[in-house]
DNA sequence: TGACTCATGTAAGTATTCTGACATTCATTG
DNA sequence: CAATGAATGTCAGAATACTTACATGAGTCA
């Protein structure tokens, strides 16, 4: 039953993200992929395949949008391994900078209903349901 | 940030009920689709779309792959309107008590670390945010 | 040093889901 | 009654993500 309702609220979520970012000819996916970028510059692409919970062929090709548009950059080639460090452009920064606005937007709707406390409680939750199905299975 | 767990929570989830799944040879959408036959015996294609959250273009492929291996019926004309109520068969039903026991399991593991009363707060978090998002964009 | 293991980036093919479009049926409404 | 609107089932094509597979580079260990 929770994880129906789980799956409720991601697809309600998802879309009123993707309407969202839209204007800015950016899906969610693609948003999440440069939040990564914000947090952690120079990621490799499978770090950013493993934080937006993708294989890194997704994460490659995503990549290759990103860049072909001019918001991210790679090197041509590796400084040391195969790992080539993605870090946003300046024109990335801004498109994020927008989309954060908008996401930021629906994330407050989402939680409005709920004080303070909680949020917390939630947030606690959910962390604790993601660690109990995490346990070990690689 | 909540958005983030939500997403690392049902990309978790998902791959443990795929993995209890596959000896069925069923998919998570195609447990939810029979589990939705399961509480609304006759539901058509567009009532089984809406309640699993794909389009009902998805749902019709779904359903024709689960008929294909005879897991549930659907006559062959309708009887009004263009409504084709979906029904399971013998077999749908069996197939689904044993994909009901396993993904109980996984259910359970996922909400072990929360007692019964955090279990509810949650529930009804998660229900309070999908009211929030859901408000009114058809 | 050499074999082994592991992680990475990438390519090709497959599977899944979505968008756009159309015909059909029922209900409403003038 | 005729016309309109809404919902349904379905087809075709595009987009998206995954699986399988392979080559490359780094680290480990005998």
């Amino acid at each position: 039953m929770l994880g129906y309702q789980l799956k409720h609220l991601q697809s309600v979520l998802r879309s009123r993200m993707d309407e969202a970012l839209r204007p800015l000819d950016l899906s969610t996916p693609q948003y999440a992929c440069l939040e990564l970028l914000k947090r952690s510059p120079g990621a490799s692409n499978s770090e950013l395949a493993r934080g937006g919970f993708v294989t890194r062929q997704t994460m490659n090709t995503m990549l290759r949008g990103l860049q072909d548009r001019g918001l991210v950059t790679r090197p041509e080639k590796a400084t040391s391994g195969r790992v080539l460090p993605t870090t946003l452009t300046e024109k990335g920064e801004e498109a994020l900078a927008g989309a954060v606005a908008r996401v930021e937007e629906i994330s407050a709707l989402m939680v409005s209903p709920l004080n303070d406390s909680q949020r917390s409680h939630l947030a606690e939750a959910l962390d604790r349901c993601i660690d109990a199905l995490s346990s070990d299975a690689s």
